[in-house]
DNA sequence: TTTACTTTTGACCACTTGGTTAAACTATAT
DNA sequence: ATATAGTTTAACCAAGTGGTCAAAAGTAAA
């Protein structure tokens, strides 16, 4: 009875849940074997029991991260609501998403320019298809609903202005709020209803 | 003759150049001092001569980074035009701007989370002030030319449309474009006037 | 209990890292 | 020339790194 990889093994689990957050933390150069072995509650020799080594360990994360968070952008795209209730279904739920790990954004592009080939390769493996919200927009400006635009640039857009306030917070919290934490906290909450009704603004025809 | 700091001895600018080039690219985790020496082909105790430490040939860097990047902000924030043509400027040199280094915004963000402290303190001495701005499009508002809005989360949706989709570029490319750097880089050609439209159109009273 | 196996550990290693040091080089002033 | 000061180098070091290994500890079937 060792033939199928059964029941994640419990300490491999833990492994990969102490690796997600230092490697997320500090990046794969400032991750240290040790200190994943010590959240981990488990000597480092372990470590390379179960991941052969730092790069595979790395991997198997950076895997997990993507494979969780692609299928929640698709989901919401594809789902039957009108175009405007969509956005701001998206940006609500968006917003909340990246909140809870604000790390992983900066992180994911970080380790992307540092080795473009390996994690593109990862990155590939996990289709994204966003043609069916293009063609969706499309329909949308035939029909005359919303003003003439490039899809790509109100997707962009959308992406943008929910990411961005919120990897930037370390930065946007000292240029806007003094570094008061709540303040830009209620800040992000108020975009929930302020990104959507920007974009609408400028995309409904009046 | 050696009283003053006088000509930035070359060798010193030398390093200083080398040095910036590393770190954006690689992090101060994974920036090497040896290939920093090589860079600015010296040797590498001549970085310890003249920079004590690695920490220390860091903060040095980050502080020119940041100090070359912030008043090119201010700038164009305090200049005499009209708000609509100030938008529209503001955003074809921004993202020209960051076009040029496109990795620094990911590079401050993620040193920024590594050690917040130590930066923030950096960032502290030299001060961005918004507010001048803030009053120039409540003045606006209240002139009824633009729609009430939330000054702040004017400014934020400005800036998360013109960096995001630079720093994201190895995401973005790979999502809508399979690749083909070329036609995102024409994409971000376009947005210098799709965006600041797409502002306008959003705020504009009509 | 014995056997066969997986899991876990502590000790260890080769190598890289940032950093030091003493000596050599350079140029200027006397 | 030669003393003086700043600049540059090669050789070196201690600490930390990812990674290995043989043995111990656990586990379950025979």
């Amino acid at each position: 009875m060792s033939e199928m990889a059964e029941k994640n093994s419990n300490t491999e689990q833990n492994i990969l849940e102490a690796a997600k957050v230092v490697f997320v933390a500090k990046g794969m150069d400032g991750a240290r074997m040790q200190e994943i072995a010590d959240k981990a509650g488990i000597n480092k020799a372990l470590l390379h029991y179960y991941f052969r080594s730092k790069d595979k360990l790395f991997e198997a994360v950076f895997v997990e991260i993507l494979s969780k968070l692609i299928p929640d952008i698709s989901e919401l795209l594809l789902s039957e609501l009108p175009l405007f209730e969509k956005i701001r279904k998206f940006t609500q739920h968006y917003i909340d998403t990246i909140r809870e790990n604000p790390l992983i954004p900066v992180f994911i592009l970080h380790e992307l320019n540092r080795e473009p080939e390996g994690i593109a390769r990862t990155f590939k493996s996990m289709g994204i298809q966003p043609q069916i919200f293009i063609d969706e927009i499309k329909r949308e400006i035939e029909k005359g609903t919303i003003v003439p635009i490039d899809p790509l640039h109100l997707i962009v857009n959308l992406l943008s202005m929910c990411i961005f306030p919120i990897v930037a917070q370390p930065i946007m919290q000292h240029l806007i709020f003094e570094e008061n934490g709540e303040a830009y906290s209620a800040f992000l909450e108020q975009r929930k209803k302020e990104v959507p009704e920007f974009i609408i603004n400028s995309i409904r025809k009046k």
